[in-house]
DNA sequence: CTGAAAGCGCTTACAG
DNA sequence: CTGAAAGCGCTTACAG
């Protein structure tokens, strides 16, 4: 279908194009029977200002690109929900691309979104990501450009995330109040800033209070699936009879881990206790229910949003951008699982 | 930071703008000394073409829009990631934009997407669209349209579906093989065509089996969540002690119903049974584990893609295109919460 | 208050 | 094999 253009009205209306363009951008300088005539028209003829010759022009596409590690995740797709809709608010629009955890496809997409010209990009890092090129070329670009939950600490840009270390640490301490002596970790892959924060967090409130750190205690999830929570767990009281408690590095695989333990009849809390992180959906309707570390998804989403804006801002006005880091709040969760007393 | 064009490499290699376009997008008829000495200097200058300038001559932006009710939903957060990976495969990319089941922001999402001249859109109704002006603009204006989901049937677009009617219809035979006598419906809103159509299809079951069908046993939910769930076990256990079945519109809500059963000590299956609708991932590992309908999500996340890009391509070639209606199998996955036997 | 003109960075039909 | 030129549809500095 033919779409209309300034140039169709302006001659439609034998005026020049520039007074067209202007009177519908409600520029000062244009009469007012001019700029109602052209109003009028346009809206007559359904006109809409074409955004490839708009983009060229500005140089900005009011759009901005989002890579995350998976979509289908009650965390991600809650900070997708809050990128978006802050986005839109403010008249953007946001192209997603899921990593699905592979450093390659990962590398493949920045590249798409540099080529695409997006305004900015937000990003939470693959479990595989250990190789910053594809990042800093970002940056060298001059990209306005903000990392979230899976972050790279030494790329220096914007960040929205949460302090993991601590959060583990209460979470710990919290099993250590119920009086568990020996608590497992199973910790997220060996490559992510928050799997690494959180056993750190985990051996720190160990030590705190005087429980000798263990690393046969310690499991390691490849995929941090349901799974892993399963195996892990049934590892666990094959190989220690005597855990009483399991700090999980987020609730999916927890789930796990109280799904076996509710097959094979071991009591929770009362015999083991369990801890997750994030805060899923599903944590507070499961049987028992799961204690947690709540982490503001739909918030972390606006943050990241707000703060790319911001950089953007600033890149048009030709200020100086100084990396900001918002670390947002957490808070334990506590419910049936991990409740000794 | 300054971005390279090909102005630029013409001027460093003293050859002609065409030239070097031509060399870059392997035309045969450049020789290969040339096209080399281009190739090499647009790597070494990180060249990157200009997709503002490229979709202004092309009048294409390989990128297409997506309209969902909401992102965080199991079931759309599936078919978002086999759009998502579909389109990349395909040299597209994804915007996504929700809609919140609200039809106001579902009509300026379309405008949006509109003025943004994407080369497609796929879109999932939202639950209070009743009015369809929106959506024959995009028809009107000649854009690729697909449904999915939650579709209008009287616009001619080309539509992925399920035959919910006989799903439904199928879920709740299964009941009644099951010995059930009396059976609830939770249904979803009004608007929506497949709330419709699974309410249709059990109507029907009953029909076939000579159970009357008493308009008292259906119950409606507004939003749809797991609260309702809740409520609606509630009020039917307290309206109908004789309820020995339930078929409900969607897992979420489902699972609330389980939960209030066993919260009150009302037993699954052997009281009543529960049937949900759409093998969401918490279905699997919930206590009783819910018998449900699945839904291939992910495959009908790649289907729309499909339809779409074919309706994208007959429309560059000029040809013409008939909608086309892709129907996908269902099947009945039987857990703890239905089997009496 | 109005408009001619330049230019954003590409693609491609055409001429040589 | 190479290149001059037109044109995609806008925006905006500048002249009148």
């Amino acid at each position: 279908m033919k779409e209309t253009t300034l140039k169709e009205i302006a001659e439609t209306l034998g005026i020049s194009i520039t007074t067209v363009s202007k009177a519908l951008k409600n520029y000062p300088d244009v009469s007012l029977k001019t700029k109602n005539a052209v109003i009028s028209l346009a809206k007559e003829l359904n006109y809409t200002p074409n955004t490839f010759a708009v983009n060229l022009r500005t140089k900005e596409s009011k759009t901005i690109g989002l890579i995350i590690p998976e979509i289908v995740h009650h965390f991600f797709s809650n900070v997708i929900n809050g990128i978006v809709e802050e986005a839109e608010k403010n008249g953007y629009l946001v192209i997603i691309l899921q990593s699905n955890e592979s450093l390659a496809l990962e590398q493949k997409q920045v590249a798409l979104l540099i080529n695409k010209r997006v305004d900015g990009i937000i990003m939470s890092l693959s479990n595989e990501s250990n190789d910053d090129a594809h990042i800093k070329e970002i940056l060298e670009r001059g990209i306005p450009f903000v990392q979230f939950d899976k972050i790279s600490k030494i790329i220096p840009s914007s960040k929205v995330i949460i302090n993991d270390q601590k959060a583990a640490f209460n979470a710990v301490q919290h099993l250590i109040d119920q009086g568990c002596k020996k608590i497992a970790h199973i910790r997220g892959p060996d490559n992510p800033q928050n799997a690494i924060d959180r056993f750190i967090g985990y051996k720190k409130a160990l030590e705190k209070n005087n429980i000798p750190f263990d690393s046969k205690l310690v499991y390691t999830c490849q995929n941090v699936t349901f799974q892993e929570g399963i195996d892990f767990a049934k590892q666990i009281i094959t190989e220690h009879t005597d855990v009483d408690g399991i700090f999980v590095i987020t609730d999916l695989v927890a789930v796990g881990v109280l799904s076996y333990f509710n097959e094979i009849g071991i009591k929770v809390p009362e015999q083991i206790a369990v801890i997750g992180f994030s805060n899923w959906f599903i944590s507070q309707v499961f049987t028992p229910k799961l204690s947690t570390v709540d982490q503001p998804s739909h918030e972390m989403g606006i943050a990241a949003f707000d703060l790319l804006l911001e950089e953007i801002n600033n890149k048009k006005d030709k200020k100086a951008f100084a990396p900001k880091i918002v670390e947002l709040e957490t808070n334990i969760v506590i419910r049936e699982s991990s409740k000794k007393k």
